[in-house]
DNA sequence: AGTAGTTAGTTGCGCGCGCAACTGTCAACG
DNA sequence: CGTTGACAGTTGCGCGCGCAACTAACTACT
């Protein structure tokens, strides 16, 4: 048996720990996007979901939402609340089920959508033209065996 | 010219667009890892940062927790206050600048941050685990040309 | 030395979040 | 048919966050 310390504490850099630098790079990722609906439409992150949601799932469901975002009921009920005052939405309780309630995007709704997903796209774009083609792909890959591999997107 | 619509709509699903997917991936990862930090020891993610850069860099200021994690000045402000309440760390006046407060653990803080630290690398390890070594590190390279093409970790 | 501008750190305030509890509706079962 | 338990969605509450304003201390310039 060696005489003293033999064992070394091992170190934790912040700046090179993942998790943190997956939560640094997503606010970083949000920031740069939020000049898109924030800025030019006085959207929230929860409001911009959910009216991203819709607009593609047209007559879906506060649950569904929920499910595919994974966010909070609270914080989904809220936002469908914030675009139905700005007159963005409309709910109409289902024939079937009287607890749920289907959201619809309104003209209005429907119009800020139409302007709102290409720039977003777009806006990813540039996010991803710093990566060559083969990198990008590497990337998605990895954010996919660890979305698989935490659970995410069961659906 | 055509008749009808021509151009199709562009679409987004929130599933596969890479700034929901990176906030998605990042909250589910530090889900993950609070059962080290805040289920074990009752920290919180900001003190969990600030006590870590502290661990590894004794004798720091707020200021310079504020640069390396990008957190905001009053969040680094309370956790601090937190971490001292709870006696985990001292800070001492500078003496070449009155304005500034070095930051030290306590016997207390060191014996948290040596148990925390090996757990959070094991977490760390054990998620990355689902990924082959060439698929790893292209995740790795990849997250990093993104952090740089975001002016992240400048320093 | 005195003043103006800057910086380190703290604090009051409003707000959005998650939790827990609630209402209303549906399905199952005796 | 009435009761029980589960589920969709909302709301009261406490809390942590960021913003803006503040104090105290440093720097620069005259």
């Amino acid at each position: 048996m060696p005489i003293g310390k033999s064992v070394t504490v091992p170190e934790l850099q912040l700046s090179e720990f993942v998790p943190f630098r997956l939560n640094r790079l997503a606010a970083a990722v949000s920031e740069h996007l939020s000049v898109i609906y924030r800025d030019r439409f006085g959207l929230e992150i929860p409001e911009w979901r959910v009216l991203v949601t819709i607009g593609r799932h047209s007559g879906c469901t506060a649950q569904q939402i929920v499910q595919s975002t994974r966010m909070h009921k609270t914080r989904v009920s809220r936002a469908v609340a914030a675009l139905r005052q700005r007159a963005l939405l409309e709910s109409a309780p289902s024939t079937q089920d009287g607890r749920e309630l289907h959201l619809r995007l309104t003209p209005a709704g429907r119009r800020i959508y139409a302007s709102l997903v290409p720039l977003a796209l777009a806006r990813e774009s540039e996010l991803l033209a710093c990566l060559g083609a083969s990198q990008r792909i590497a990337l998605l890959r990895g954010i996919e065996v660890l979305e698989s591999s935490l659970g995410l997107e069961r659906e």
